[in-house]
DNA sequence: TAGTCAATATAGACACTGTCAATATCGCAG
DNA sequence: CTGCGATATTGACAGTGTCTATATTGACTA
């Protein structure tokens, strides 16, 4: 009794946020305007302030839900990938290569912080359990040297960040980004991991 | 007798320049609006399209202009940097860095392709010219192993451009950004050429 | 010197945008 | 049936980019 189908439209807000998730996914972030939401779900370009306070908050919202679909995915693809943690670690980079690639304008949303709110703390929630999850990973690799577990967490999701958002401004393409059949990305994840024997 | 100094205000594109560079650097990309550049230059809001077609081009000529400025520093500071290969390389991603936090809008512009033309010829030049500069360091590096050599520039750059730019989004803060007084960048690129022995 | 003309600047219009305030409507509690 | 809170509509306001018509400037030519 608490919250889907009551009033005038049914349930407008999930109306909404599916209909901003059309709009990102086929015209970027700034294809994303209330007015533009209000129409794609029949509504008054007024309406949505009832359920999103502003562009920001409805932004935010979306960004929090891709950081939730991440992480299932991650879950999904950990359950499958044995008890090495050196794979364990890999996956998580393939899984937000995969995400990047797949949903362009979603992923380069996340990063937005002139659009969405950083600050949010359910977005924050989110993101530190993801960051966490890779952290967990890394820990159980054994490895000779002594290197700060933070340190290569934050060296593999900034090398997996880097050239997703690169690669999704149009750089490193004339690279062709692939080498003897072996995608750029699978080289770059073999150099990275050959650090820590 | 080629452009500069004529007609009616004297050189507005310069002024308009250098007006949008102040309006990107206090308040990002999103406070440099054509109207917001004339009013700060002191002329009508349609005077600036005979100089910049429209914001488009204006941005794309700062990001161009901020290219050109990076490898200036590059050079530079490779000429101080003696003979070793790898600290060569290294020094190409704490020029990249140090320009980042500096000047944390001019950085996040370069990347925003729904606001620039990544197209356009003479950023592509400038772009090409920075990373092939890097490419030739990398090359000269002597390693036992074989790596393709384009793979290694474009990890290192991948790193350097995700760390920076996810550091400006706000992530990673809560890692306090400093190790046992090293700095965290620091720790990354040790473990970044400590892969090429 | 007078006149022409391209380059440049202005002013106004149009269609957008986000956000706010006033108003209207719906559906449930009493 | 009566409220009343939640929700939706409408209109307004100040912005925006870009286009068009108009005005001004300055240099070159006859």
């Amino acid at each position: 009794m608490a919250d889907t189908k009551t009033f005038h439209h049914g349930d407008l807000k999930r109306v909404l946020f599916s209909a901003a998730m059309k709009l990102l996914d086929q015209h970027g972030a700034g294809g994303v305007t209330i007015r533009a939401v209000a129409r794609a779900a029949g509504v008054s370009h007024g309406a949505p302030v009832n359920h999103y306070k502003d562009r920001r908050a409805l932004l935010t919202a979306i960004a929090r839900h891709q950081f939730e679909l991440i992480r299932t995915r991650i879950d999904r693809a950990l359950e499958k990938a044995g008890n090495d943690p050196k794979i364990r670690a890999r996956v998580f980079a393939e899984i937000l290569m995969d995400f990047g690639f797949e949903f362009p304008h979603r992923y380069q949303l996340l990063w937005r912080s002139d659009l969405i709110d950083h600050e949010d703390p359910h977005l924050l929630t989110i993101m530190d359990a993801v960051y966490d999850q890779l952290c967990e990973e890394i820990a159980a690799i054994p490895s000779r040297v002594k290197i700060d577990k933070d340190t290569i967490a934050v060296s593999l999701w900034s090398m997996v960040h880097g050239y997703v958002d690169m690669r999704l401004s149009g750089m490193f393409v004339p690279l062709n980004d692939e080498l003897s059949g072996q995608p750029r990305r699978e080289a770059m994840l073999d150099l990275f991991f050959s650090t820590l024997n």
